[in-house]
DNA sequence: TAAAAAATACCTAGAAATCAGTAAAAATAA
DNA sequence: TTATTTTTACTGATTTCTAGGTATTTTTTA
């Protein structure tokens, strides 16, 4: 039994998440949806014996990650579209779902309005971005234009006594260097960082994992 | 006219998350969703001149902390129960909610059985924590162990602005204080934490989510 | 409304960090 | 082996932070 609706598959990992895209989408005339999964295997199994038109993904997963799903089901099915639906708001994760093969990318507190649209438009072969992703991608935030410094072996281990509250004098007696030394590391850390002082050097080397 | 049913809110920056629970919790027979709310704000303009005997609510809001907006409903209307629904796994934050108030915890991506469970429970006056939440309560890492100090919201505002690298001064400026008084919240910070210095307290900051 | 907590502000003084340079060994890469 | 990078170390001046306090006003909680 055929059918003129378009077929949809919904991905999180998020039950609640799923049920109620499911109530959402079930109100639509122009789409069926034939099942939510909670993991990427679930989703290639059924993949393999069942055609579907449009999945929404969810990039956080259970058992892989979800740009890597996308790249998978993409090779499995090109004629599939692809909508990323996801909390992630960094750039780079939103360039990388379309380069994967997704025709959109939306933050999951969208409206539905905004869904629907978005929707239409990745059907029409468009790539869809919700109001709020276009933002980020037009706005890159200083974090993210700031590159990440390369660190030498010195200045890594330096930066990790740092933030263990030690000052120039004890990581020089560590060490065994002069604390003048220490301090040239020191400040040549605040400049690759493109920083004010430690606690902002804390603060960024956190946020980029270095830590 | 009175309803014999549990008159419930929802609160969540994701209109996708509402819009599904609302619908699962459609279906049950002992309560009434009255209304979703993305904002804090928003529920406790609502609360000022309605009664709701239970709140759904998410950690993270646009406009304020969940942790901070749990404790101004129970401050408002003791009676009212709240479920923290959120996908922050921190035990720290679970804690956190509890004392605020809350009487309950789960993560999204429970299932829709124990959410009903634990909303069975916690209107019996019980604590609820989904099955994810127990394990993580009851395995606590070591950089867990160490007590989370409770910092008053001047300290936190501090703290936030340390971490942006200011100075002393440049805070005072801002904040229209004298510096010595930010010298003085610097210095409880530092003695809270129990750290050496900023770099340690930022570092102890972020491993702690404070940040 | 009384008690407790938070926020404000100050003093003194020493310790530590930051800025702006320079420069020479030592190690690594081309 | 030559060129480049890293690591080491220094001067001198200035700013910022930290440690020991005390104390008043304001706000919040019981």
């Amino acid at each position: 039994m055929p059918t003129d609706k378009l077929i949809t598959a919904l991905v999180d990992d998020h039950p609640i998440v799923i049920e109620g895209l499911k109530m959402l989408l079930q109100n639509e005339t122009n789409l069926q949806v034939v099942g939510g999964f909670c993991t990427g295997a679930d989703i290639l199994s059924y993949l393999k014996i069942n055609q579907v038109d449009l999945v929404l993904l969810d990039i956080s997963l259970p058992d892989m990650n979800g740009l890597e799903l996308c790249r998978l089901i993409k090779r499995q099915s090109v004629s599939t579209v692809i909508l990323m639906l996801s909390n992630r708001t960094e750039r780079s994760i939103i360039m990388q779902s379309i380069q994967n093969g997704a025709s959109g990318y939306l933050l999951k507190n969208s409206s539905l309005e905004e869904l629907r649209h978005c929707i239409y438009e990745a059907l029409q072969g468009k790539i869809a971005y919700s109001k709020e992703v276009n933002e980020i991608i037009s706005h890159p935030s200083p974090s993210e234009l700031r590159g990440i410094p390369k660190l030498t072996r010195r200045e890594k281990q330096i930066l990790q006594l740092i933030a263990e509250g030690k000052t120039s004098q004890t990581i020089a007696d560590e060490l065994f260097l002069s604390p003048l030394t220490v301090d040239t590391h020191r400040k040549n850390l605040i400049q690759k960082f493109e920083v004010k002082n430690v606690a902002e050097l804390i603060m960024v080397a956190n946020q980029q994992d270095l830590l």
